[in-house]
DNA sequence: TTATTCCATTGACATAGATCAATGCAATTT
DNA sequence: AAATTGCATTGATCTATGTCAATGGAATAA
């Protein structure tokens, strides 16, 4: 049920055993249909999730009806609204169960008990938001240069594993094009080689 | 010198004079004139800069020779490109002085010192970054759904002083458009109102 | 098995924004 | 003061991608 959190947190700072099982017992096992939702548009993000299994997707809804992706989120990463999560504020995200998922759940008030308990969950957490920080820039640096189908490329090196799992108009959502647009991209590339 | 530092991380978490008096011991103070480069591509990011006064721009130059722009930095906030300040790796950014600057440097080794010495550091950067992710996150979502329009009134309403001090055609590299659209979409603004 | 829903593909057309090019004004530099 | 450079504007096109619509297959439900 912890191995992955567990082997997350150990490969980033080291925790002794009895700090570890104190963080264990703040976190709510929680299981997720396919199709459940962990958070809704207009809701407060309660949680702060680890995923053990299965992959989410973390979308809004604009005016024109596109459901433009912040994430995918498979074994071994987090999910949240931050925002929402720190500040109670209703989220404007959605997060929606892409498979039947096995999560981790930690509420606020318990996260920062962590935080406050053991310094090493500062560290840990700071550094994750670091590398999700420069992975972001990265993603907002791309969607300013990069054509359709760089994004398509890029995706697929860095995230081979998300394009089998999740459907294609997922991924055209996820780089902000359109399913039909992605769909012809993908033909000229099998066409060309 | 230190006034604006010594808010900012008061503003976030508490510390004692010894400990920032400790924390100025790891800055160095340094002076920019407008144009001049705090980092170049291809350089390694050996600093994180503290804004005292001034701005700078961040900014990357692609393929096509345009340079889309990751941030401004002004008063009060932080420069660094993180993954070649965390790695030594070389950036792939340019960092340049749109004003004269005056700025407090800190080294990775004294940073690294810092956040082990004063676990108040830690959490002070952990806020900071999280709330630079959230931001990025946005402007990331807003990328994908919102129109050159929309996204150039949103910058106004997010950042004023950005668009008094900051030439036209830099706004539009942020934004990921040109500068010709940008100025007809001012035209169109001006025109219906 | 049949019906339904979901999903990818393909074609015809529309459009936001890019590109190329010219102009003129400020601001700096000489 | 003249010259140079930087910057915003405007017009004429071009193009990548979006939109709308139809089709067919695969997965899921009845």
């Amino acid at each position: 049920m912890f191995e992955l959190l567990s082997q997350s947190i150990k490969e980033r700072v080291s925790i002794t055993e009895e700090e570890f099982n104190f963080c264990k017992t703040l976190f709510l096992p929680k299981k997720l249909r396919k199709r459940q939702y962990l958070l809704q548009e207009g809701d407060v993000c309660k949680y702060t999730a680890f995923v053990e299994k299965g992959m989410l997707r973390t979308y809004t809804v604009d005016e024109k009806g596109n459901e433009p992706i912040l994430q995918f989120s498979s074994e071994g990463w987090w999910v949240a609204d931050l925002y929402s999560f720190l500040t109670n504020e209703p989220s404007l995200f959605n997060m929606e169960a892409l498979e039947d998922c096995e999560l981790l759940l930690i509420t606020k008030p318990s996260w920062d008990i962590l935080l406050e308990k053991i310094p090493a969950f500062e560290r840990y957490f700071r550094i994750l938001i670091q590398n999700n920080l420069i992975a972001t820039q990265r993603r907002l640096m791309g969607s300013m240069s990069e054509t359709a189908e760089e994004k398509y490329i890029k995706l697929t090196n860095n995230f081979p594993g998300c394009i089998q799992r999740v459907p294609q108009h997922m991924i055209a959502s996820y780089l902000g094009i359109t399913r039909e647009t992605l769909s012809r991209i993908r033909g000229q590339m099998a066409a060309r080689k």
